[in-house]
DNA sequence: CACCATTTTGCAACCAGTTGCATAAGGTCC
DNA sequence: GGACCTTATGCAACTGGTTGCAAAATGGTG
């Protein structure tokens, strides 16, 4: 049930049509919880039925026509209900682990290969954070919300460290003897 | 896809029926691909009719009755090519992050008590890695396998490792001003 | 041996997320 | 103004994973 609460995050961070939206999961909100537009449509209208949220225009609403939504006063609320719910962490779900587990039964043949690219998406990844970082939050920018904000961009980058970091650990150990 | 590969890697470990496979993904390779039992048996049935693995006790396969799997020769090839198959890293997808995006925008109220339990559950899985480590993977062992496996463990361990510090900062920024 | 709990397998329905495609409106180019 | 591209919304079908429940074998207890 993270969708719509990552819905309403982002339209009360700013008032949005689907396509906008979809373009913005793609950053930001889209780093920890990612939706296509497909997704992002179908939630929109469950919100709206729930009366979580609303249409802006009132113009006639047709198919091929922006559509923008905007929080209701029920959809804070709800939000508000969403923050403070016990939840546990989703375990971990990484194919690459897995298919590790496998490697130690069946062989390493291609892996390193694998590793190799991982690496270089990860180290990417953090570059990119790391750049946020430097843009989006200055020493002197420190409000309430800064602060969260930024906590969460550590995570990001936390993570990304620490794949980066034991991707190169266990390169050492599978690389070496994939290349004789 | 991830599933049947984790099943055959299982397996291949030790042949086993539904039942301890559910079991066994409780612990092992279930920390890094977790699954429940109806998972399990749907896809037994499906890897067996593939042709990759093979019920044991040809004994009149009934309701409540045990069947052991075990896997042939076109489930190891199966699995080895998969090993070297490429696959990108699935994007992180943690509402709790979410929820300090959502509690920049609405306010914080109850987010540390669930940062404190989050907090609780990672050093308990921590403790749990490192126990198996300190079990598992003494200095004395170090085939290829365990090696891999070591590695694979490492990766669990620095996932919580990275939680409990990024947890523990963060409570620093949101705890304090809950309390008043 | 009738009763009951446990073990083991499985069906059915559901929810969340993905993929492929369709349709409408608006702008551009000739 | 017809052909075409882009923007925007959406339907339908599918896959992967979850939940709730049922049902056959097994093994004990009175």
């Amino acid at each position: 049930m993270s969708l719509p609460h990552a819905i309403l995050t982002a339209l009360l961070e700013k008032p949005s049509s689907g396509l906008e939206l979809a373009r913005r999961f793609d950053k930001s909100i889209g780093y920890f919880w990612s939706a296509t537009h497909q997704q992002i449509y179908r939630e929109l209208g469950k919100l709206e039925q729930a009366g979580l949220i609303r249409a802006l225009p009132a113009a006639a609403p047709a198919r091929g026509q922006k559509k923008e939504y905007e929080v209701l006063p029920a959809g804070r609320a709800a939000l508000t209900a969403w923050v403070a719910e016990a939840g546990d962490p989703r375990p971990v779900r990484e194919p690459l682990l897995l298919r590790m587990r496998a490697a130690a039964v069946v062989g390493t043949a291609g892996l390193a290969e694998e590793l190799r690219r991982h690496l270089e998406l990860h180290r990417r990844q953090l570059a990119e954070y790391r750049a946020i970082e430097e843009r989006d939050f200055p020493p002197e920018r420190d409000s309430e919300e800064d602060r969260l904000r930024h906590a969460v961009l550590r995570g990001g980058i936390g993570l990304e460290t620490f794949w980066t970091e034991w991707l190169t650990e266990t390169l050492a150990v599978v690389g070496e003897r994939e290349e004789d």
